[in-house]
RNA sequence: GGCGACGUGGCCAAGUGGCAAGGCAAGGGUCUGCAAAACCCUGAUCGCCGGUUCGAAUCCGGCCGUCGCCUCCA
């Protein structure tokens, strides 16, 4: 099976084929650093991480960009608020969503580079489109100049005269064009800038990814990734550089993910309906926020809710649950023949829902097929081995989701797990005494310390609660 | 106003021409001292109306509804 992508520059999708045999050049846009990261930005790191670990498990190498604006309106306004310095500030919450995708089991991209490293770079992408006149200089500003791109609007279809004839283009002193957007501006009072051939000041909001792929990872990349809310301008504005600039095709693919519904709207900083990852954590797992990715397809809005929350914590424990041990000795016989059948055919149904542009949910369903083959084999007595060498199977395939499938590590589990096994103990006497008053009341107030009993026809078992 | 996406059982959500995945919830059953977990069973004429087709959730047209982009946005 070959992997097919949802292109969203042909509307259509496509076989997979790299530029490089065995490399993936994924360039991923990253946030503009202003303000706490929220789930919606987490939906977005996480989807791309999906699809870098699945291209991994096809034997790709994958070279990772996900860069950081570092440099924006925004983050001085905010700056000049608080009073504190842009760059401190910036930097704070790089380091703030770092930690947060460790938390989130993203693994690290190869390259997280930030638009203040890369001022070198960007201002000679400006002078080519100048020298190539794709740019033009008004004081100390330089725009791009859209009409000199023929096929300008290919990424959002969108028509030059449309946005024309709309009320919301911002008209501003100098434009040849007011389709025409800002590649380098000119420094305001008390705002950070940079040398360059048009004077202080810095690169527009477009120019920094052009600037960054092109330099981590070539003048021609395999996958460009974002929100599906970077469609336009963004990514069409990044298009139009990079293309003019190079004059070759920039992304291969274009890859967005879908927004996360907060009561039936985008959650937005503007509509101020967020949740922030640090909320989201304090509060569940990650491996919840990713099982509620998994669970619909990255290219749809995702109903966010406390609804959905909880059905996905339960999901959760489910998947879990099929990485107990069990007590059976049944090495051979129809039960184990039918595990290991299960076993087998779980990857390849795995892969052809990925390989499906990255269908997460048939993949799951794949998992959860597996998982009840593995309870029913428990259930029938089959021994630990024979049983984990299913659920080996089922934790690399949650593997390459990003699912670590652990049960959270309780806090104090190590010091007092003799003790409730003790208790446990105890109370299998009191059973067996049919002292059942008091064996219930031991499980109960387990209970509502965190520590689920289960009676077993082998005897009882127990763990922590979820 | 322009461009685009979506509407599938109580909820979330796959499926884009051939008997409608999966998860959660609900009901019934097995097991159990009880419980929990697990397993088995039960349930949808796929927004509405037309059309194409031997056959449509799936293609085409219309209508209704929801959402996104067009300004910063993952």
């Amino acid at each position: 099976m070959t992997l097919r992508v949802y292109n969203t520059l042909t509307r259509r999708e496509e076989p997979f084929e790299t530029l490089e045999p065995g490399v993936v050049r994924m360039y991923v846009c990253g946030p503009t650093v202003y303000d706490r990261a929220h789930v919606g930005h987490a939906m977005s790191a996480i989807v791309f991480d999906i699809v870098r670990r699945y291209l991994e498990y096809k034997g790709y190498q994958v070279r990772h960009v996900m860069n950081f604006t570092d440099v924006d309106d925004k983050i001085i306004r905010r700056a000049q608020e608080t009073g504190e310095d842009p760059f401190a500030l910036a930097n704070r919450y790089i380091e703030e969503f770092k930690r947060q995708l460790a938390q989130l089991n993203v693994l690290t991209p190869t390259v997280m580079p930030r638009v203040s490293e890369t001022m070198r770079e960007i201002i000679a992408m400006v002078q080519g489109l100048e020298r190539a006149s794709f740019a033009y200089r008004t004081d100390g500003d330089v725009y791009f100049r859209v009409r000199k791109d023929a096929d300008y609007g290919k990424l959002s279809r969108r028509k030059l005269e449309d946005a024309v004839s709309g009320t919301r283009v911002e008209v501003e002193e100098g434009k040849e064009d007011p389709n025409d957007f800002a590649l380098w501006k000119a420094q305001k009072p008390g705002e950070p800038a940079w040398d360059s051939p048009w004077g202080p000041g810095r690169p527009g909001w477009h120019i920094e990814c052009s600037a960054m792929a092109l330099k981590h990872l070539g003048e021609q990349i395999d996958i460009h990734g974002g929100g599906n809310d970077l469609i336009f301008p963004h990514h069409e504005n990044e298009i139009a550089q990079s293309e003019s600039y190079t004059g070759k095709p920039f992304a291969r693919y274009w890859m967005h993910n879908g927004m996360l519904q907060l009561s039936g709207e985008k959650m937005s900083k503007s509509l101020g309906n967020l949740v922030t990852i640090d909320e989201f954590l304090a509060e569940h797992e990650a491996d919840v926020l990713r099982l509620m990715i998994l669970g619909s397809h990255y290219r749809k809005p995702l109903a966010f809710s406390d609804a959905v929350i909880e059905d996905t914590k339960r999901a959760l424990a489910r998947l879990r649950g099929a990485l107990r041990p069990g007590r059976g000795t049944v090495e051979s016989g129809p039960a184990v023949e039918r595990l290991q059948a299960a076993a087998q055919a779980a990857p390849a149904a795995f892969e052809a829902a990925m390989d499906d542009d990255f269908n997460t949910a048939a993949a799951l369903a794949a998992l959860y097929d597996l998982v009840t083959e593995i309870n029913r084999a428990r259930d029938a007595g089959v021994s630990p081995a024979r049983l984990g060498e299913a659920q080996a199977v089922l934790v690399k395939l949650a593997g390459v989701l990003g699912l670590r499938l652990e049960a959270p590590a309780a806090g104090a589990g190590a010091e007092a797990a003799p003790f409730v096994d003790l208790l446990v103990e105890l109370r299998s006497k009191l059973r067996a005494a049919k002292q059942w008053a008091l064996a219930d009341e031991v499980r109960d107030r387990l209970l509502a310390l965190g520590v689920v009993v289960e009676d077993t026809r082998e005897g009882s078992v127990w763990r922590w609660k979820e």
